[in-house]
DNA sequence: ACCTGAACACCGTTCAAGT
DNA sequence: ACCTGAACACCGTTCAAGT
């Protein structure tokens, strides 16, 4: 008598993120998903090859839908204000979604998948390709998508400690690195 | 009749240290610590509010030594020669010690004191202050390190997948963004 | 075909009992 | 004064047994 499923792949996913969004990664047990859908812990492996695995489908999920938005803000004339724009966005997406957005750049086990990462690194590099031209793009994305994955884990973190105003330290990084790229010019 | 000691405080927090330095700090567990100081996990607690404490301890000393580094580095007479020199020892610390100085930046349980926040933030402010000036000193300073401990959080976690230069992409944004806070006019 | 309890090897932490 | 074993409440994961 084969058994009928007690819930689903998307199920499972949808609960993962959702514990994520509450309480980060580290809230992602097995166990409390399981409760979640409805089975006992064990359950889960045959739907996932592990918990690490899970964790990559809700990073990838993540993943998607900043991309997604980071395309639709980019959608600009000018180069400089596309730039703007786009890293605008991924401040807003980080800020909303804290807990998700800090999954994409944990390194523990998980981590995106390499599709992810592609498509998400292609909207910054054609960006900032149309900016700075062909020759510099790589190192002109790298330098961007540092400052601003390093400046939102600080501000996540609440590692700005020094009082002062956060949003104009975000704006005068915005200024002086959209400004050295090639902002000024034209 | 008393116990003697089998173990110190000094000896605690260098065993916990060497831990993280070979293997980072998920691998520094109560149970690891004890048996490289000879004692039983329990035993831990005579020493050590818990294990969050014993991770604080390690990153305050990973602190002062990068602190150490930065002040050495930056004894420069141009402003922006020393915000050069200063970023450039910044990224051989975090090279050289990479388990250690990713403690340093990561959000959870442990952290650095405030003491040693403080302290390594006194050397950025001073450094910055000297090149962009006192009004400006506060969001230059977050600029500055948002970048670097993005890049090097990314470089760390080999996260720059796309080929290309690392080192090219460092130097580039280290002329972008010490030019941009001043450092083209002397 | 899927779900389960029981088990294993780990965690951090507490505490009464030893010396 | 310090150290210990035993215990508790957790983890992730495996697997034989159930339906």
């Amino acid at each position: 008598v084969p058994a009928r499923p007690h819930t689903s792949n998307a199920a499972l996913v949808a609960a993962a993120r959702a514990i994520v969004r509450a309480d980060g990664v580290e809230a992602l047990t097995m166990q409390r998903v399981a409760q979640a859908v409805g089975v006992r812990a064990p359950s889960l492996y045959k739907r996932v090859e592990d918990r690490a695995a899970l964790v990559r489908l809700v990073a990838d999920e993540v993943a998607a839908e900043l991309t997604d938005e980071l395309d639709a803000a980019a959608a600009r004339q000018r180069p400089d204000q596309a730039l703007r724009a786009l890293l605008e966005a991924f401040r807003r997406f980080a800020r909303a979604h804290p807990k998700e957005y800090a999954l994409l750049f944990d390194p523990r086990p998980g981590g995106t998948s390499t599709a992810a990462r592609e498509r998400s690194s292609a909207t910054v590099l054609r960006v900032v390709g149309e900016l700075v031209g062909a020759d510099e793009v790589l190192p002109a994305a790298r330098t961007v998508v540092a400052w601003a994955s390093g400046f939102l884990a600080m501000e996540l973190a609440g590692a700005f400690q020094l009082g002062g105003d956060v949003d104009e330290a975000w704006r005068y990084g915005l200024d002086h690195l959209v400004g050295a790229l090639g902002g000024r010019q034209r």
